[in-house]
DNA sequence: ATGCATTTCCAAAGCGCTTTGACACTTCTC
DNA sequence: GAGAAGTGTCAAAGCGCTTTGGAAATGCAT
């Protein structure tokens, strides 16, 4: 059924039947109510092609998910943030569509889903440091927003992400007060722009306690259970090794574990843990007490932010960008302690 | 730069232009070759909404993900199948569309998502026993493959299923064959296809060894960390506790490891675990050796072939649905050991 | 030259919707 | 009772592409 039949089955034309059901008012409450009951009875709906090259709307955002080609990984925080967006799309009559992107054939993408008018708007995800995805956007004129930020990139953009330094120099502070003073670092990829900003909260907490952060403790690689696990051990078999970790990841935080109880040493007693953690739905950082002590901040809740600022910014797109810091939580758990005395 | 501003500065008509893209026979390999090079030189693309309405194709296929209205749960799995799934795509010419819908307002999703033609076929995630998308989407003559079966569905449809009885079975098996007795089957929800399916499995091996399932040592829910943990803490504070697990999800089965851990049993020597592993990119069940002896099946996989089916059904309407079952393979780790004497 | 394929190209219709501009018909105002 | 203002409706254009049904141009044999 499209709208020349159900027109026709009315005796209206075309045009009336638009309206009355588009909430137009130059069509009298009688006629839309006998349009709207058709319409249901016909279970009718707009073809959405037809509609969208009418209005040059889509009424469609994309996000681009870029698939690193070196790991193939899989961002595992993306199904949570895509949780949260979707929310907001639904509510606003949305769709979404989604690219995975090799990181090597991005400008492509981008370029294609501007012309090809498929979306009104995109979500790009996972910007590192250096970011040329949002440069490219600008010049395509199509609305966007940031989960995270590009640190070097001076231009304003909209975005949404969690003050990761802040997160993790809280996180050391702990860790510095418990007395820790060899802490290792166990981050994320480094040219992902969220961790460098973690690594710079981390340094700084050293740094202002008069503390040069050792080489030796840092590492930096996706974020695997199986990263967190070898890291750990790697460094704990090492003379000198750390006393507390600070983990990018509740996953490479597990694998963490992992190597300590491999080692005999018991997680906030013998070694100290923080982690960060996206409250993603099927993780789950214990329930009353958490297992780690982590600085917290929901990805889906930050998927939800990020929607409905970009549909904002569709709706008005003269709208000068947003920003969303989202603060991160510290919430104690049982993997920190007071640092073992030296033996 | 759209079609008829190409066909102007090229001083041709817009049906030589366009067939000259398409890879149409009817015009001249010197034209052609003075289009696409044109095209190339003002990065043209055509726009979607107005092929698609033109040819009544979208290119587009749609994903439709239950989201547990309960527990707000997003499938973990997800992830990865969309990442083979989106490569199929990527290769085709085939952009995705996800709708994350709640699963009490099903029936209307997929009637929009037909009649509004925003898609050229679907994947339906999450099958459960008695699943009533299926029948739904026959009558709206929708192609579609489902990602698992559908036991109560006695039609013909397209599916890509792992075989979960027979992956369950066996390692039952095994676990029989090590001498347990007492084997606790940690499963997902029980109304999920899958889960069912790996419940007859485990439930088929017993009794095959004449021993009768006891209900103490079945649980069924959500597959988070904490509900393996959960579970196995209070199945083993019973007496007579189980002396092995049987696990539906690799993240349950840390949260096994987990409640092992706290109650001082090593896995492997005192109590065993047995998991299934879906290959996600961030989890990995250990590198060399695996952590956990594990039923393994590429998901990811399961999202390529998922694809390609579809994209051949939905090129060639007529054909029969087709069939995937994907066998798992036991792989054997150190969390599995004889069992141990009674004392 | 003529006739007939073959090649190369085009004008125009159509996909299903929204939206503009106009028309007919009431109702109100002085 | 004429004109203004308001109400309810419609025909038709247009969104950017594909595709149908020809037409013009070319090549080739007669």
């Amino acid at each position: 059924m499209n709208l020349k039949q159900l027109s026709e089955s009315l005796g209206l034309s075309q045009t009336t039947v638009s309206r009355a059901l588009n909430g137009y008012p130059e069509v009298s409450e009688a006629t839309r109510q006998r349009v709207q009951d058709a319409a249901h009875r016909h279970n009718y709906r707009p073809n959405t092609r037809a509609r969208s090259l009418a209005t040059g709307r889509a009424h469609m955002i994309g996000h681009v998910i870029p698939i690193s080609t070196r790991h193939e990984m899989m961002n595992p925080v993306f199904s949570d943030f895509i949780a949260g967006a979707g929310e907001a799309y639904a509510r606003a009559g949305y769709d979404m569509t989604l690219s995975i992107v090799p990181d090597d054939a991005e400008d492509a993408t981008y370029r294609s889903l501007a012309q090809k008018k498929t979306v009104d708007g995109i979500v790009i995800h996972g910007p590192r440091a250096n970011e040329r995805r949002i440069r490219l956007l600008q010049d395509l004129d199509l609305p966007f927003v940031v989960h995270g930020r590009a640190s070097a990139e001076d231009s304003d953009y909209s975005w949404v992400d969690v003050n990761n330094r802040r997160a993790f120099s809280r996180a050391t502070e702990l860790l510095l007060d418990l007395g820790h003073r060899r802490i290792a670092m166990v981050n994320g990829l480094e040219d992902m722009d969220f961790a460098i900003r973690r690594r710079q909260g981390y340094e700084k907490a050293l740094r202002e306690r008069g503390l040069e952060p050792d080489p030796e403790l840092g590492a930096s690689d996706e974020m695997t259970e199986h990263y967190g696990y070898d890291t750990a051990r790697l460094m704990l078999a090492r003379d000198n090794p750390p006393t507390a970790f600070l983990v990018s990841s509740l996953i490479s935080a597990i694998g963490v574990r992992r190597a300590l109880e491999e080692a005999d040493l018991k997680m906030g007693r013998d070694v100290s843990v923080i982690t960060h953690d996206d409250e993603l739905s099927y993780l789950g950082n214990g329930k009353d007490v958490p297992i780690f002590t982590a600085t917290r901040s929901s990805v889906r809740e930050a998927g939800r932010i990020a929607a409905t600022t970009l549909l904002d910014l569709i709706e008005d797109p003269d709208r000068t960008p947003r920003h969303h810091l989202l603060e991160a939580e510290l919430m104690l758990g049982r993997s920190t302690g007071p640092a073992p005395k030296e033996s």
